[in-house]
DNA sequence: CTGAAAGCGCTTACAG
DNA sequence: CTGAAAGCGCTTACAG
């Protein structure tokens, strides 16, 4: 049976330099107190075999615990979307526990920015070993990064992302890709002429550089390539009042008698198959983001016919794994890591549900 | 900061119940040598306070390996399909090494049976602990599952299923249902009235039946839906030989004279892409399997629709993780792991080919 | 600056 | 049937 090579230990290394395991583990770890000559002498080995101390017996060791802070929306808040990433953050917590990782969760209100800064500072003031943030509150949140840069805490962003580049990893999507990509589908559903309406259905304070992002990216495949000649009208509802919503939309119908398709910019996309179901406009192309539990019975109805899913529990892994990546395990960490633009149908959506 | 309970330990439990950690250890894994009184003492305690052995210590202290012989065919025969999941394979290989887990690779060749038989005596000849494999050769694969489970050796089966239950886990797709989202594609995309291709291009060996399963998962949506009125149309060629391909497909177009799209059963589909492309039939729809290197180029040329990606590296990565939780971690695991049948276009496919 | 020793939580002969 | 002890590979005070 095959292995890599012949297990090779700090006691090895440290017959071979002619010295203690201590010292070899104060070299490997930079925990100074070595004198540069048998400092070089020890690098030299562990270079020339190629050593890579076991992260076991490491962890199983080091009492030291390390402590992730996790700040991100409360799960039950509007809209059923951020117990995803929690779901995958907890099954990676879980996963990795036995490594010594604590952890403690900081959790606001997507509306109510005094909330993120509320718990922004509780975090900072517990001071952890690494901070696993979802930037909502984009000025805030750079603020943040920011102070974690000075104080060397590593940051981990997820599900969107902030300009400066103080974090070490960002985990999630390429917005404008992803309303691209709806584009293409939107296109390549609508046989014939006519209007396609693209809906923002908007909460004020919500961050919305990506839902801004994911229009421009819709516009952006129009602009390349409309062979059929689709007409492309923009809607923008603020507020989440369902009245409001169907008004707007009625209107948009009785101005736009032939409307093909609709792209709706975010998870909002049941309230506006809802509208179709109760108008009998079962022809209508819906596009829309998110397997949330009002979203995938619209789905399975036919009245949407494709949701873009963004892996969010998945994120929620891969952020959890990117901190205990750097923090525990001391390997490299990709800048960005980029979830697929999944698209979802009637037809896999089980498949997704699942995973 | 946060974590499930105090750690308790394996000693924690000997003093409670007056007892050695040897003596604990050895209920705790049935190796017997305990009296009844003993065992029932140390049993109930551990239960009593939910203990769980630290996995980490436990590998450490083992020099106990575990082996795992892998059955699939070698990545660099026909196709360069197979490279994914061994690339997956290998990646989990790599993260869980410093459990004590080895392994040997068993590669066979898909256009000949006998090599498969001839590894798959060999594999057993070495009297793994896990056996994780391929069965691209039904009547064989079954066999040696059946003799696993005589032997006791858990098997994961991966990328397709054999219908006796001797394994203990499956990973891979469901074909019929990416089938039937196959039509589904198709039927959206297919504006009018025109025949509808269904292209097999088999090599006569190969295991064909998730073949057949995706080509009845497509007629299957049809049966059900069928506004537009689409002739569906099988096409079935044997062989692999470019000038036959061809020779079949120019004698379908000229039959039908209206084809609007095309699904191809599996990874060949650059074949008829190139054929579309030769003969100037740009505006047939086009859809067929996996993300290989042949098919990439045609798909960011827009000459596939779609492509239906079955993450053959996850699903490598997914059958070792299986065997590792159930031999080493010793949890419990699904009988089924069925992998999200990814749509893929143009716009999402980078990010399929990252992950 | 360096080494010897104890310990992390578990496993494994060995002795009784 | 049971316990005491050594050891897995690494880390961490402690003494010098």
């Amino acid at each position: 049976m095959e292995r890599s090579d012949k297990k090779i230990t700090i006691k090895d290394i440290a017959q071979l330099a002619g010295v203690s395991v201590g010292t070899v583990d104060r070299v490997i770890h930079n925990r100074g107190e070595v004198s540069e000559k048998t400092k070089q002498k020890v690098r030299k080995i562990t270079e020339m075999l190629n050593f890579q101390p076991d992260v076991l017996a490491s962890a199983l060791a080091s009492k030291k615990n390390v402590r992730f802070a996790i700040l991100m929306p409360s799960a039950n808040g509007e809209g059923t979307f951020w117990k995803y990433p929690m779901l995958g953050i907890d099954k990676a917590l879980l996963e990795i526990e036995h490594y010594g990782v604590l952890y403690k969760k900081y959790l606001f209100s997507v509306s109510d920015k005094n909330t993120f800064i509320e718990q922004a500072e509780k975090a900072m003031m517990d001071h952890p070993d690494g901070l696993i943030m979802a930037p909502s509150f984009k000025k805030e949140a750079t603020e943040i990064a920011e102070l974690c840069a000075q104080r060397k805490i590593p940051v981990v962003l997820f599900n969107s992302s902030i300009d400066n580049q103080d974090h070490i990893c960002y985990v999630g999507q390429d917005a404008f890709q992803s309303g691209l990509l709806a584009g293409k589908l939107m296109d390549y559903g609508s046989s014939e002429n006519g209007e396609i309406l693209i809906v923002s259905l908007m909460s004020l304070l919500q961050n919305n550089q990506y839902i801004l992002a994911r229009k421009q990216g819709f516009l952006h495949y129009f602009e390349n390539k409309n062979e059929r000649n689709l007409r492309l009208i923009s809607l923008e509802i603020d507020g989440l009042d369902v009245g409001a919503i169907y008004h707007e939309l009625r209107k948009a119908f009785s101005e736009n008698p032939t409307i093909k398709g609709i792209f709706v910019t975010n998870s909002r996309v049941f309230q506006v198959a809802r509208f179709l179901e109760a108008e009998k406009k079962t022809k209508v192309n819906l596009i829309g983001y998110d397997l949330t539990s009002e979203n995938k019975p619209c789905l399975e109805k036919n009245m949407i016919s494709f949701l873009i899913n963004q892996q969010p529990l998945e994120q929620g892994y891969r952020a959890v794994n990117a901190l205990f990546n750097k923090l525990v395990l001391k390997k490299e960490v990709p800048k960005e890591i980029l979830i697929p633009i999944d698209i979802v149908t009637k037809e896999n959506l089980k498949y997704y549900e699942e995973y």
